[in-house]
DNA sequence: TTGAAAGCGATACCAC
DNA sequence: GTGGTATCGCTTTCAA
């Protein structure tokens, strides 16, 4: 059996309630009983229990906040789902979670959301958001305020977020790259087709994707780059456009969503030889590769990037904040159309 | 707020403790109060609170066994880690973790293990054994003694185990092929090398491998198939000599380990351009596959295998036992060499 | 057949 | 500054 505050107590013959004080650096305890409690508890190896703490915390039940850019975007219900499980899990100990949904990725709006997350009584924030000065800065008032944040899916690196959950996107384009070096023609004509050039994680896709060509010694040469917006529209005019006048295309690198817009294109086209190479496990990922379309996607267990960062938050508050948590960085999965879903 | 024992007990009119002993089914209580309470809980939803009963439970600390063919195995190392994972997460609920070892998979020296580990007062059992029917008589004792058994990375259907944890190899065998066909020429001549021709997990891969060929409409021949025995040795012997007598082999797969012998055969008689499909992360995978001999494994989330089965023994002692566990399938992961280890 | 009470480990709060 | 004590939810034991 385990080292106790009881046991400590008695060791340093002070009361449990002075050990507690001092393990908590609460003020209001004399310099000697402090040194002698800490010698003892470090010698003795204390480790405080989960299950004693949790108890204790269900006076002071958790609430945890997590911002996603979600509305309009299948991709976040995974993350969602994910969030909705650690809550599940967590429920006997307290904990709930609320999801602040926000459209897009419009900063300012982001910002606002953050502002209203502040003060609405949470002990711990998630959040999926975009990497700019102004987010950045609202994240560091957050901070201040002693409510500890995580990154989930978008790192923010100068925020003093706690750490970061999520991809690593240059990884997955370097995946994408020995998939399309494996299947497709040594000539490759491409078409690069990304969400918005300001965000970074579609920015690293694609330098992963192109040195993964390169270390690969694939010969390339870029057609041209485009812009989605998010928007299956917009990707769907641009891409039939572009695939007309440039017959030599082969090969799409979808970097993001739009997959719906660019495959719409190339199927009206009856370019079915042409490689497609995207992102994700969404409705309309697997539909068309289940149409054989696409042949490959790269997905990024979304589920599990909701799950551990609410299991990171609570088990980084349960331990009293005493380490900052490590990053998590979930895997580059492969998905052909055999093993979908699981 | 959650419903508590407390809660029950006041709506009822009787003592927690009586509400205690309807709610474990204890005898010694009268009909009447049996059926009042019992309705009082389900009208209230009641669900026992994780952490109360955990602490509870520390005067007697959980032991669990788990049986591992793993001498000679590198395999397990994964697995292993899984349980030492799920060990360290549960020590503050009292959990402990012990691993048997035996070598290879013959039955008679798990079977004398398993009856070993039946004495040994654990609370579960994991493991990872042959589905054989000596086999299934000993799970099948070890349950009606009350002790939990789940499978492990081979599920033996017929032995009453509380659930499966493990992959699906069929699917995985599906989805080597669905890689061959991406990757590979059209015309297949093929040599399989498998495990044993009694371990099921290995039939299933090869099974799923041809289907997954068929459905991929190539064009190909079996020109051997061999047993390895999981020896190196004996692979290499053996693929060396048939690739000899067999010139137009193009494509090995590989159903199990096995795999140093095989690509040592290829390599000596450069034949890189022979496609070879493997299995599982291991450092002999990985090995070639940094070595570009190997173009893709397919892997299991062996540590998620370990892990899950410990943790899902605990809740299931944790809920009372209440309802068996639903199977967990593991992924059907596949790495090329950009995303090992992620 | 039942109730009351003593823990499990940590915390909060009230006395002194 | 400090000790004592009630509490979180559940289990177990001892009396009645």
């Amino acid at each position: 059996m385990s080292v106790t505050i009881k046991d400590i107590a008695k060791a340093a013959g002070v009361s449990r309630g002075t050990v507690d004080r001092v393990l908590h650096n609460r003020a209001g305890v004399s310099p000697d009983a402090v040194k002698r409690v800490r010698e003892i508890a470090d010698a003795m190896g204390f480790v405080p229990n989960r299950a004693g703490k949790i108890l204790a915390a269900r006076k002071q039940p958790l609430k945890f906040g997590c911002l996603l850019p979600d509305v309009g975007n299948p991709f976040f219900l995974d993350v969602i789902s994910g969030f909705r499980k650690a809550e599940a899990e967590l429920a006997d100990y307290g904990v709930s979670v609320d999801i602040c949904h926000v459209r897009g990725f419009d900063s300012a709006a982001h910002k606002k959301m953050l502002e209203k997350m502040a003060s609405a009584g949470y002990s711990g924030i998630c959040c999926a958001t975009v990497d700019l000065p102004e987010i950045q800065l609202a994240i560091h008032s957050l901070i201040e305020e002693g409510i500890p944040v995580i990154a989930v899916n978008t790192d923010i690196p100068d925020s003093g977020r706690l750490c970061y959950v999520g991809p690593d996107y240059f990884n997955a384009g370097l995946t994408s790259a020995a998939m399309v070096a494996l299947t497709a023609e040594k000539d490759l004509h491409i078409l690069v087709v990304t969400g918005s050039f300001h965000i970074r994680g579609h920015n690293d896709r694609i330098r992963g994707f192109f040195r993964g060509l390169s270390d690969h010694k694939a010969s390339y040469s870029v057609i041209q780059t485009i812009e989605s917006s998010d928007d299956d529209e917009k990707a769907y005019e641009m891409t039939k456009q572009i695939l007309r006048e440039n017959e030599e295309i082969n090969c799409i690198f979808i970097a993001a969503a739009g997959v719906e817009g660019v495959c719409r294109a190339v199927q009206e086209l009856g370019k079915n030889s042409v490689t497609i190479a995207a992102f994700d496990e969404t409705e309309e990922t697997v539909k068309y590769l289940k149409a054989g379309l696409i042949d490959f996607t790269i997905s990024q267990e979304p589920e599990l990037q909701g799950y551990t960062a609410v299991t990171t938050l609570f088990s980084y508050l349960m331990s009293g904040g005493i380490k900052k948590p490590e990053d998590f960085i979930t895997g580059t999965i492969i998905k052909v159309p055999e093993n979908l879903g699981r």
